[in-house]
DNA sequence: AGCCCCAATATTGGATACAATCAAGCATGA
DNA sequence: TCATGCTTGATTGTATCCAATATTGGGGCT
């Protein structure tokens, strides 16, 4: 809906930082400016400035004289941010559950039936072949983001949104599909969790509707913090 | 303690923050970068970077070929401030409830202490002169923050730090203490809603402190809004 | 007088030029 | 062989230049 690109400087931002996003620039390497100058046609002045907000939404780290790298994160920061984003999609949840329509809540209701269809399918196709992975799963984070997606609108809290897209935007798709997809159990988890928060929300009730939403996190934050303790690894 | 400043654009991005804070450069008032180059003696280029930081928080405002303002904030936008205010400084207490030490309670009895001195005094003037004002209020401030920063502090969780600092630099001193300073009533009911806070946090419990904390916040929010509404003007 | 259009001016936006800094690699010598 | 210091190339940081755009003020027309 809202443009948020004022004009270069705004695209270029949000052009590299989906980029980052889809894992094209992983976590940890370095984002050059005249390599990003040249893939975008333009000169490092506007890729300096979007890097600076880049920099101060968190998205990637700037030291002095040697450039930018996108963030990497540990255990410890992956858990911070999954507290405050427990916290803030609670409120959003909290807020949203007073005013939401019923066209919103069928929205949120299409989005969980993908959800659930598409988990079903990966399983299924896993029973044949457990190593499949990432390549039906686009279609998951979609609907995922849908979901959310609906709530953070119905909180009608521009704030709120606002924080909770630039928290989001900090992490890559890779990293948070990562410990989600590890096994059956752990995606029909989701899609209860989901479940529970759109039994609640279908009713109005603030309370519930935030207790669903922040354990949903919060969890997803545990597995993630867990998973990547257990591989090592960033991403 | 951290220094944020990388360099120079960093520092500037405080520096300019830090006056728009102050209230020199008020809501709504045109940041030419010009001048702001002049003001700061370097070129355009680094106060421009600055400038897409401040973007980037919120903390001004970005229109395509006109430069940038001071964001000015209407009243919808500051029951949204505060209402995230609220959330996240009431996860950070009940965080820090845990692991506050003793050293740093006594820190947040100090502040305490100065803060009602000086709201104390400030009342006795006003009876001589009710248009006492905001001449004694800068000490109000410096142990208000002392007294918030502590928490943050304590909560460990770095990223819920950067965020509330981040939301709190989007107003200015005066927006904050427009409200609150208004009469004798406003200023004792800070004092005692911070004795609360004090109270819960001093004998480790997070549930009664954040219910503290999130009802001394959303009560400034409120006054401030409803305050905003009876003047009129931004500031 | 009031309104509209156009020119002059101020200001931002982007590209380029140049200086400062860092990293890597190589040669040198103990 | 390994440590050390220098040189060179790559990259960032800042300043300046030029183009694009918005604002302002004045003159003419109704």
């Amino acid at each position: 809906m809202a443009r948020t690109a004022d004009k270069l400087v705004g695209s270029l931002a949000e052009r590299i930082s989906e980029k980052i996003f889809a894992g094209e620039y992983p976590p940890g390497s370095p984002l050059r400016q005249e390599a990003l100058a040249e893939e975008f046609a333009v000169s490092r002045t506007p890729i300096r400035e979007a890097l600076r907000q880049l920099e101060a939404k968190g998205v990637i780290e700037h030291r002095p004289n040697q450039g930018a790298i996108v963030r990497a994160h540990d255990a410890r920061d992956i858990r911070d941010a999954y507290q405050v984003r427990a916290e803030l999609e609670g409120l959003a949840i909290s807020l949203a559950a007073e005013w939401i329509t019923d066209e919103q809540i069928a929205r949120m209701r299409g989005a969980q039936k993908k959800f659930s269809v598409v988990v079903d399918k990966l399983i299924a196709a896993r029973r044949s072949n457990p190593k499949t992975r990432l390549k039906d799963v686009p279609s998951w984070v979609e609907s995922n983001d849908d979901f959310h997606n609906v709530v953070i609108e119905a909180s009608g809290n521009q704030r709120l949104k606002q924080m909770i897209r630039d928290l989001h935007q900090g992490f890559t798709r890779n990293l948070m599909l990562s410990a989600l997809t590890m096994d059956g159990r752990r995606m029909r988890e989701n899609v209860a969790q989901h479940e529970a928060i759109l039994a609640a929300i279908a009713r109005h009730d603030p309370v519930e509707a935030r207790k669903a939403m922040t354990h949903h996190i919060l969890r997803s934050g545990e597995l993630l913090v867990w998973w990547l303790e257990r591989e090592g690894g960033l991403r």
